[in-house]
Formats: structure tokens, sequence, C-alpha cells
DNA sequence: TAGAAACAAACAATTGTTTTCCTTTACATC
DNA sequence: GATGTAAAGGAAAACAATTGTTTGTTTCTA
């Protein structure tokens, strides 16, 4: 994995440094969709001189090579996913964390869609809104 | 339609002002889903004083009375549709104009994810991408 | 290992939205 | 209709997320 994004940074002409490679490690590693700050938040340990602008930076660039999407979930603040095939996500309204929705067929409805439209669909995003089970044993 | 929201903002307790019903309208009389910006810019050479401030503070009322729902179809700043009830929505990624899906039936999907997910589902938000009619005979 | 190109970090600028604060307005009561 | 008061409007400043710009540093080729 290390060794693909590595390579993927040189094909593309970008120069690989110990920061791209933390940042795409941390994305990769969890399925939190964390936002920039979290991220940044997440490697300041690590690397004490990072600053949110590389962060943004990076994302940048590992948004132009398809590593990463975006999510808008209806916050203030974009959160990043390093698994770049579509798929729903739910958020949870009392403490706010993002997760995949797992074994959901969304290919009826998509296609439902593009039958409908006059559009030339090429993508979307499907934002669910709830409770997780954590926030509601605790009400 | 004009004493109604009139009607429901005195039973909210709130002050019924020209620029209240002045946005409300300017949304209810649309279906292009403007931003607090595009609302500003079109009551402007009717209300000269008005100002964006006044745009939000009521939109925020009107969010909070469920007249109005709000749109964050991933540009970066959100927009508002007086029609509140739940339905896909599809954004040209050339013009940005953001339309209804019509004719498109949610439910089946919908009740599937509310079968898989351990959370307790209070709402959901779909989001289409693609290219419009009128964009794609430019190309 | 030298040197050019690309980079990271600090800092400043932008943009959408919210807050502040003072003036004006809506509206219940007289 | 006049009046008092709480709420609303407006201008400007504040804010927060994000994006440029600059400058010294690092990577990697030759």
């Amino acid at each position: 994995m290390e060794k693909c994004i590595t390579t993927l940074l040189r094909e593309q002409g970008f120069k690989v440094t110990p920061q791209r490679l933390a940042i795409y490690q941390a994305l990769a590693a969890t399925k939190s969709h964390p936002s920039a700050e979290m991220i940044f938040h997440e490697l300041q340990p690590v690397y004490p001189t990072m600053s949110l602008a590389t962060v943004y930076k990076t994302i940048e660039i590992l948004k132009e090579m398809n590593l990463v999407q975006v999510l808008n979930a209806g916050e203030d603040s974009f959160r990043y996913d390093a698994n770049t095939e579509s798929h729903p996500h739910i958020r949870c309204l009392s403490c706010g964390r993002v997760d995949d929705l797992e074994g959901v067929d969304e290919s009826v409805f998509i296609d439902q869609v593009a039958g409908k439209t006059p559009y030339r669909l090429t993508g979307q995003q499907f934002y669910f809104y709830g409770v997780c089970p954590a926030c509601q044993q605790k009400t």
C-alpha cells in the first residue's frame, strides 16, 4: 500500500514526502471520515511542524489523483474518505460521527434516476441522518 | 399563501415584516434552490436597504419553522428550498444549476437502508451530479 | 554530491456565514 | 390614533474553513 502511493505520486510528477505519506496513510487507516482538522490533530504529535495548509494541499493532490473522495454531510467542514468507491454514508445527529452504510445496494435506485433525468449522470452522494447505537443508549 | 406564512410567523411569536415575507416568497416562487447570496441579489432592487445578514437571520427562522430545507450539494455555500419534502436533487457540474429530480421513488431504497443500519434514521439527502441538457448541447 | 525543481510552512487573503451593536419597526395596549 | 417596548433590521466587524503567496528547505535526477 505504501509502495503504491509512493509510486503513484512519482508517476504523476509529485515528490514523495513524509507528510504526504502520513496524510494518506492516516486517511487509509481509518473509517471515521476525518476532516482536515482531525487529520491535522492526529498527525501533530508525530509531525509537530505540520501545518493545516499542508493537509489541505495534500488532500487536494490526493483528490486530483482520485485517491480520496470528499464528503459534505451537511456540516460546516468537509470530510475525506480514502475509499473512493461511491457508497452511502450516515451521520449521527447527536455525536457527529460519520459511518459507511454497509451492504446496501444502491444500483437499482441509481438506474431508476438515470432513466428519468435528462441529465447525463456522472456521480452521486447519499447521506442519511439519524442517531447511532451509542447515542441511542445515552438517551 | 401569503396569509399562511403571516399567520405562521405570528403563531410562533415572530413579528411579520416585509423583509421576511419577501424572503419567504422569493424562495417559494422558485425551483432554482437559491443561495443566500442569490436571494439577496434578487431582492436588492425591491428592498435597497436589505442586508445579507437579514437574509441569513430570516432563513434561520424559516428553518426553525420547517418552512425551508437546507441543501448542501457539494458547493461552497448552502442552498435553500421552500419545498420541505425530502426529495433528491441533481446539480450540473458545468453551469452549477440545481434541479429537483421528479418522479423518482426513493422509498424502497430508504426502507432497505433502514433495515440494514443500526442507526435510528431521521432523514436523508440524495445528491446526483451530472451535466444538464443545456450544457450537453454546448459541448 | 550538486543543482534544479518541487515542496512545506508561515503568513496573508478570500469567502460564506454569524455576531455585535445601535437604530428602527411592529404591534399590544391605552 | 398615540405610545411603550420587545423584537427586528442594517452595517460593519468577527469568524472559520479554505486557498494563495512567499521563502527557505528537501527530494531526486544527473
